[in-house]
RNA sequence: GGAGACGUCGCAUAGUCAGGUCUAGUGCGCAUCCCUGCUAAGGAUGUGAGCCCGCAAGGGCUCCGUGGGUUCAAAUCCCACCGUCUCCGCCA
């Protein structure tokens, strides 16, 4: 959630944030007007609340004459107390239904408008020109079923559309990515994790994951858990609820989990091969840092990322999302899209965000500070790599004979392997 | 799955049976200061979080795993839930 005292302050820069959003200003003013009326009310009962304490206080030494009488008065302030208490509780109920209704305020540059409105900060990489190589595209699916990597059909047999088996070579290069990314986040000085996948009703909140995209999540009604669509939600839990000692610079994680999605409302949308399934995996970056260097930590993942797609030569582009497509908890996000020269288009492979101290607010995720004082904790998360990484990597080097080149850095991964060849 | 024990202000503990200066005691740790030529030892003071009022000084409220309830009054009594530990059973 965002922070009141920051909106008392300057009510100006959180409307302009709603409209860039394409959400609505008005509600800056009702919470305004909700923490006003809290505040009151709040005061009106502690008042009221003190005198009780003091007169129940006083009945254990009052002299057996006057007992009775104070024992009456007390009843009757008892009363009070309850219904004032009443009223106070129901305008924090109010002004926190508001607060978690609430966005975070887009960091200033963040472009306005919606999913299309993004702005390109940079192409780095060439497409191959495949059909000068004398190459006849195919689209990963069908290299991978050459390669015997994929199984599509069985996926669907055994879990249902979106399910997928990946066999053999697929399965081994599968590891080969996460193991290559999480063993180079290491060296970053970020400590890896093995997460959870199925987590509290008040964790998934807590992520603003429960908000717009609600159905996106996987519920298991019989357990009251939820499955994780990504180790981000297990990695903020992590430290819900804690005082951190961010003194000596940013607390770094590099999560593994499989990520579960229900993909509601994309029936029809990248139903062939495994670019949008249920289930896959990732190596997350997830970062607790103090809110001054929040900014640089970001572009430092966002630099991670660049290297990586480079390192494994696809050719990508980043983009600064804009506001309206932001997600509830993140204050800016940049996506890097690597080259998918099956359907000539650009598909997302990382995305990272900025979250200031959003989530961390509702999460209870706090630092002291040198000067021991504490102060709600900036989180930022990014991909590492995720299974989908495979699409990009099998349609960038395919061959004419339908085999593909392995990327350099994965090699050593695959027991030195420079080639997948084709299953005959 | 069965049986039992237990969740207290960084850590460790007292308090819970018999509700009322518990406005949560004590030890350790930590901070500042004092004393000692240095060291060791000692002494004093302070030391949880959140919120509200206030320019400030200061004052007030809430929190003893969480949420309800009983009561003038709850760490203490009642109920539910969550978690931890021990033993048994089962199991990758």
């Amino acid at each position: 959630m965002i922070d009141l005292k920051a909106l008392r302050d300057d009510p100006d820069t959180a409307r302009a944030s709603q409209v860039a959003r394409g959400a609505d200003p008005a509600l800056v003013d009702q919470l305004l007007a909700a923490d006003e009326r809290r505040r009151s009310l709040l005061s009106a009962f502690e008042q009221q609340r003190a005198e009780q304490k003091e007169l129940s206080r006083s009945i254990g030494k009052a002299a057996p004459s006057e007992r009775e009488a104070v024992l009456g008065r007390a009843k009757q302030l008892a009363e009070q107390v309850k219904d004032a208490e009443a009223q106070a509780d129901a305008a924090a109920e109010e002004l926190d239904r508001l607060l978690w209704a609430m966005p975070n305020i887009i960091v200033d540059g963040v472009p306005a408008g919606g999913e299309e409105d993004f702005v390109e900060l940079r192409q780095v990489g060439t497409p191959r020109d495949l059909a000068a190589e004398g190459i006849e595209v195919q689209d990963h699916l069908a290299i991978a079923e050459g390669l015997r990597a994929i199984d599509t059909e069985r996926g669907a047999k055994v879990g249902g559309s979106r399910f997928y088996f990946l066999t053999g070579i697929g399965s081994l290069l599968e590891m080969a990515l996460l193991q290559w990314t999480l063993n180079r986040l290491v060296d970053e000085g970020f400590t890896p994790m093995t997460t959870p996948t199925l987590v509290r009703p008040e964790i998934m909140a807590g992520t603003g994951f429960l908000g717009a995209h609600a159905d996106e999540v996987y519920r298991l009604a019989a357990d009251d858990l939820y499955l994780v669509g990504t180790s981000e939600v297990a990695l903020a839990g992590y430290h819900s609820n804690e005082i951190l000692d961010l003194t000596d610079g940013p607390v770094r994680y590099a999560g593994f989990s499989a990520c579960y999605r229900r993909e509601a409302g994309s029936h029809g949308k990248d139903v062939r091969g495994i670019i949008r399934t249920h289930q896959f995996h990732k190596v997350e970056m997830f970062v607790y840092a103090p809110i001054e260097e929040a900014e640089a930590e970001h572009e430092r993942m966002l630099a991670f990322e660049e290297a990586s797609l480079t390192a494994l030569g696809l050719p990508y582009r980043v983009i600064d999302v804009a506001a309206g497509d932001l997600g509830s908890s993140a204050a800016r996000k940049y996506d890097c899209e690597a080259w998918l020269p099956s359907q000539q288009r650009w598909l997302e492979l990382t995305s990272t965000s900025n979250c200031t101290t959003f989530q961390a607010r509702r999460l209870g995720i706090r630092e002291r500070t040198a000067d021991g004082r504490t102060r709600p904790a900036a989180t930022l998360n990014g991909t590492g790599v995720t299974t989908r990484w495979l699409v990009a990597l099998l349609e960038n080097h395919q061959q004419a004979d339908g085999s593909v080149v392995v990327p350099e850095p994965l090699r050593p991964y695959l027991g030195g392997r420079e080639l997948l060849e084709v299953v005959r």
